[in-house]
DNA sequence: GTTGAGAATGATAATGATTATCATTACCAA
DNA sequence: TTGGTAATGATAATCATTATCATTCTCAAC
């Protein structure tokens, strides 16, 4: 589906900067931007956005259920495209790299746990922060990407 | 042990703010404190401390191993009693009530999952959102305590 | 294709949590 | 008791995020 009827679809007016901040998701899964990251991006490829439309469109696009937001270890919250299933992720500890993996085990066992005692669960997120075994692992943080 | 002593082996003064800071938490498991809390409840019981000191003598509990820190929904995070072995949530969405656990089944499950893609777990967060289905649940949220 | 009402934008101020500064005060070893 | 030094607290600064508001852009109607 092209992006502008994405838009149209989600009820939002098809602009430049949200066009734009689709198209950093693009198709490629496992793709987790921060406001700013997105914002430094923007300016790069010489698109001249301003940081609260960033913000804006962020909160938009995750109300409209075309994105999701994360909160990963520090201060600033990072978005992925909503890939309509639930999973969680691992993160390199070394590279910042994201990671994501789903587990029915680790699922059954949540609500087993919470249902014992006395909750229904209705949301959780589980972070494994991980060093990275592989040779080609940065051995550096360089936000979470 | 004594809570001077406590300060003492931790490298710190004992002072009136590290004291009172340290009675907060008490013997009381299961009690997750933010900055801001303690801050309002020390005004409450006249101690007469200032919101810096709070923020500084968290962070030198952190750093000392006393204290805990964790980041659940919102944007403030919150502290606990070290408790020596590791432990997840479960938050009350209703009434923001926090209850620990521990799942081995869980735990090694991680790993596995982790080692599968080439990682090695360093730590992990799992908090699960839930409504609370207990009757004295009070339906509404009042800070994460 | 032109146009106008209303939505979207972006510069900037405001906010809320947390940290840094720095002059004053309190702790404690001598 | 006292002096050196660490701790405190008022306040400014910082960082991510949100609110304001005048200007610009979009798109449906003509
Ligand atoms: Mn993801
Ligand atoms: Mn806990
Ligand atoms: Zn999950
Ligand atoms: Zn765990």
């Amino acid at each position: 589906m092209s992006q502008s009827l994405q838009l149209k679809n989600a009820g939002l007016k098809s602009t430049l900067p949200r066009l734009k901040i689709l198209d950093l998701f693009g198709s490629g899964l496992e793709c987790h931007l921060s406001a700013d990251d997105i914002y430094r991006k923007l300016l790069e490829s010489g698109v001249d956005v301003g940081i609260a439309t960033v913000y804006r469109v962020l909160t938009q696009f995750e109300q409209a259920g075309l994105l999701v937001k994360r909160h990963f270890e520090g201060d600033k919250s990072v978005f992925e495209l909503n890939q309509g299933k639930h999973h969680d992720h691992i993160v390199c500890l070394q590279c910042g790299k994201v990671e994501e993996f789903y587990d029915e085990i680790i699922e059954t066992r949540q609500k087993t746990i919470a249902a014992e005692r006395g909750f229904s669960v209705n949301d959780h997120t589980l972070s494994i922060y991980a060093d990275c075994l592989k040779a080609d692992c940065p051995n550096k943080r360089q936000g979470i990407v």
